[in-house]
Order: structure tokens, then sequence, then C-alpha cells
DNA sequence: AGCTACTACATGTATAGAGGAGTAGAGCAG
DNA sequence: CTGCTCTACTCCTCTATACATGTAGTAGCT
């Protein structure tokens, strides 16, 4: 496959730009430009090496480069291919509306459902822990006090997309459904709310930053996709927390969807 | 400079795991667990190649790969040095509650000084354009229409973090403060309410990616840092939009906190 | 004191070469 | 048709070398 028109320039010795970096630019601007479409694979290190009179090691800096940017993927074997990108997710803001949980759907299979993605759960763990200070401050329990957590990973269309830890204080959770890998119908907060804790609001903090290795092996990332922290805290009507989930989402799959009242 | 002691392994060659990548584990696994903290030296190129006994081009590979994870930056002649995380300010979701404006200050303005920051605002620039269809979409303006756009960069102590544009309908923006470079006490969004336009509510989609070269240049991003993808769009009493905000901001320097009701 | 030059050391760029390992298709044996 | 091998092509790992360029401290001159 010879598809080398993309590239139409030569390169600059003279430039005070490296060469490698000259080549990236050629590349990405293909990619920009539309020239290389999603999937498309890029000319061939051998290519690329024999356009432009360089060694080796030089194309495959410039390949990293557009890797390390996110731009293109390398398939061992295969080449390497602009990168495609995934249908992203809208999560809007009403997706804790009690009426979901009427409807006896967890929040993230209701969202699912909605735009006809298939959702999946696995690696449902729950055990008891003494949480970290980040989550016993949000909790306002105290440090030396331990918390039901509840583990688990979203999966949409077969692929992963979201890591998932729950904690809820063990006078809310011990004796409940809680503690077990089904927590039934309307999921953990329909639980809560069985308790007699009535929620009330929820507040969300959003951060993000690059995936840590385990982090980029359980959700499947490529080396350029971002993440979504995500920590909730629920408050019920006494203005207690009664729930903290820390939440891990893959960057491309998702867009966080909020209304602010302008009071 | 000797700080070697951090490396308490040597390699295993029938590994199946890459020379390059023991090397990057046995680092990361040193900036992880503390050994070697924020802003510290990493052992030179020259001396991983005496510990380990490995050609140049692996050690770098194997630096490469930290850097590529965010967790090392070099600086050129002097060394390669753990990251620096910059302290995250905490973005509110009350930050565009009228009595800000009431006070005459623009939200970001508000918001810096609420953490003792000194903020500043640069690169600002007014311009009548056509719209981009995603801008236009949201403003609900034909696509043959133009708006107003006011773009400008934000600074925090000094370090340029968050890129904006804000797009209005000429029919809003003609003839007001909106259209000179300083629109005034309580910023634009009280020169909208002047016009008659009452804010009600905001939407706020929140994304997140790679940057482009583009801002990672305006915005001084250290590789590895991802940026948030924030699009604001303004509605008033009449369900109107008047405004669509779409701001690039460095994501290591924010944190977005929001609250939901549970109703 | 202030300046320059030099030196040591750091990372950056580029070349050349040798295997290794995964992929995919062609062709052949059964 | 199925299953196998062979081959060509792909990217991956690692070595070795050379020179470029930026940083920082020192020695020495003015």
């Amino acid at each position: 496959m010879l598809n080398e028109g993309i590239l139409v320039n030569q390169i600059d010795p003279t430039s005070d730009r490296a060469v490698f970096r000259q080549i990236a630019d050629q590349l990405r601007q293909a990619i920009e430009s539309g020239r290389l479409r999603e999937g498309e694979k890029l000319p061939s290190e051998a290519e690329l090496i024999e356009h432009y009179s360089v060694a080796r090691m030089t194309v495959r800096q410039a390949i990293q480069e557009l890797r390390n940017e996110g731009l293109a993927v390398a398939e061992h074997g295969r080449g390497v291919f602009v990168r495609r990108r995934p249908p992203v997710k809208r999560l809007a803001s009403d997706r804790f509306a009690r009426r979901h949980r009427k409807d006896g759907k967890a929040a993230f299979l209701a969202e699912s459902e909605a735009v006809g993605a298939r959702s999946e759960v696995d690696m449902i763990s729950v055990s008891e822990v003494r949480p970290s200070k980040e989550i016993s401050d949000r909790l306002g329990t105290g440090s030396d006090q331990t918390v039901v957590s509840r583990s688990r990973r979203y999966l949409r269309d077969g692929h992963p997309v979201e890591l998932a830890t729950s904690y809820i204080p063990v006078d809310i959770a011990r004796g409940t459904k809680i503690m077990e890998p089904n927590p039934g119908p309307g999921g953990i907060y329909a639980r809560i709310e069985d308790q007699g804790h009535t929620l009330e609001r929820f507040v969300e903090d959003v951060s993000t930053r690059l995936p840590t290795r385990e982090e980029a092996k359980l959700l499947n990332l490529t080396s350029g996709t971002p993440v979504f922290r995500l920590i909730r805290t629920a408050y019920d009507l006494q203005g207690a927390a009664v729930e903290v989930c820390d939440t891990i989402m893959s960057g491309d799959a998702f867009l966080l969807s909020y209304e602010l009242p302008a009071h």
C-alpha cells in the first residue's frame, strides 16, 4: 500500500526544528486535515525512511510523538493507524433522579439504555475496609472506623469504560443487601433510602489526569487517553454523608453534563 | 550526586518484559513509593547506563516512558525530575451566582481571590465571526448569522491556566460594552442582564482530552497534562441561549465541583 | 567586583546495524 | 476444505557511536 501521496513536503535540514519533529508535523497535518482518516494506516517505517532518506530511529521518534499525542496507535506486525475515537456518552445531571430508582434501575444502566448501548457490570467485590483519609473526611466518619467498600467495573458494548468504588458507613450497610454483590432493584441508593436515609443532594468533584498503569490496564486505555476522576458524595435530608463513590472514567467515552441555576 | 540507592534491583534479561520497561518500572516504583519525591532529580542517563550496564537508548526509552506517563519532566542540560503537581483550584458550582455579579466581580476573579491567588487576564480579543455548527446549534442561531466572539486567557499567579472564548448573539451584544475588551463590572453576564436577559440557568458540558499543540503552547503545559474542555451555555428566563462559552482548562490546575439535587 | 572562557555534565538529535516477534496472505499437503 | 509452513512485511528491542545544545560552576583575566 503506497499512500505516500500524503506527504507533500520534504525536510529542511537547516531548520532549527528537529527532523523527526518535521516528519511528525507532516503526518499530524495529514491527520488533522483529513487526508488520513480515522483507522487509516500511516506509511510504514520503511516507506518513511525511503521517502525522507533518514535513519530508522528518526522516523520512529516521529511516530512516537504522534502516539504520545494520542493521534495514532501502533499495532505490532500490522502498522500504525490513525486513532479511532469511540462515541462519547453523555451523562446528564439528572442521572440520579429518584424516578430512575423508582423504575428499579441503577444510574449507569438507566443512562446506557437511553442511548441504546449494551451495558454490563463485572469485577464486583464487597468488603469492609479502613478508608483513606480522603474518603473518611468526606463521609465524616472517624479515621478508625471501617466502612463498606463496593468495587465494580462497568462495560459498554463489551468495552470497559468505568471503575467505581463506593464507600458506605457500616451502620447503614450492615445487615442489608448493600453487603451483597447484587444490591437489588434501584441499586444501593434505593437500599440506602430503604434504611430511612432519604437522599437530598449529591456533590461531584471532577478532576482529570493520565491513568495509572493499573487503571490503563483495567480500562484497556491506549496511551494518550486521560481519565476523569469523579468523587461523588451523597447526602441525606439531615445533611449527613451516606455514601462516597470514587470513580475513574475513560476520558474518551464520557461527556459530563451539569445544570446550574443562576439564582 | 549519587542517589542510585533508589534502584534496588537488577534487570532480568530472560524476562519477557523488555529491559527498558523493567528500568522504567523500578524508577516508577521509586516515585510512587516516595523514595523519589516531587522535584527530585532522577539518576542521570550516565548513572543508569553504569548501574544497569545497558545502552544509552535503552535508558532513554525508560525515561521516555515515565515522561509520557506524566511522572517525570526532563530539563535540557540539567536532568530529569519528578514532576511537580501544582496546587489545584476548586471551582464551586455557585461560581455564577448572581451575588458575585452584584459585587461587580466576574466569575474567574471572584473564585481566584477566594483562595488568595493573584489573577490576570490577557490576550483579550473581540471580533464578529461566523460560528461553528457546534456553537450555533447551542446558541440556536442560524448557521449564517454572525456572533460576537470574545477570547481571553486567564493566568493564576502569573501562570496561564485557562483559555476561554465566549459567543454572544449580535442582537444582544451590539452597542454594548460586550463589544469592548473590558466589559465593565460584573463581566459580560452583568451586561447581558443589563440588556433585559435575566439569566436563569447554565448548562456545562465537560470533557477531557490531551491538548492540541496550540493549547499546550498557550497554557505552557508539560507533556502528560490533559485538559478539560468545558462548554457552558447560559439561558435566560425565556429559555433562550444568550451565551456559549468554550473553555480549555489546564487539567492539573482545576477541580470542578458540582452540586446535584436528588429530587 | 565583574566579566569571559573553559570545563564537566546533562539531555537532545541522528546514524547504522542486528535480531526478535506479531500478522497476513500464498501455497502446499492432507 | 482444513491445516500447515513459508515468506514478506510490520513494528519492537537493543547496541554502539557521534555530535549538538543547554546548564552550572570554576578559573582566570581585566
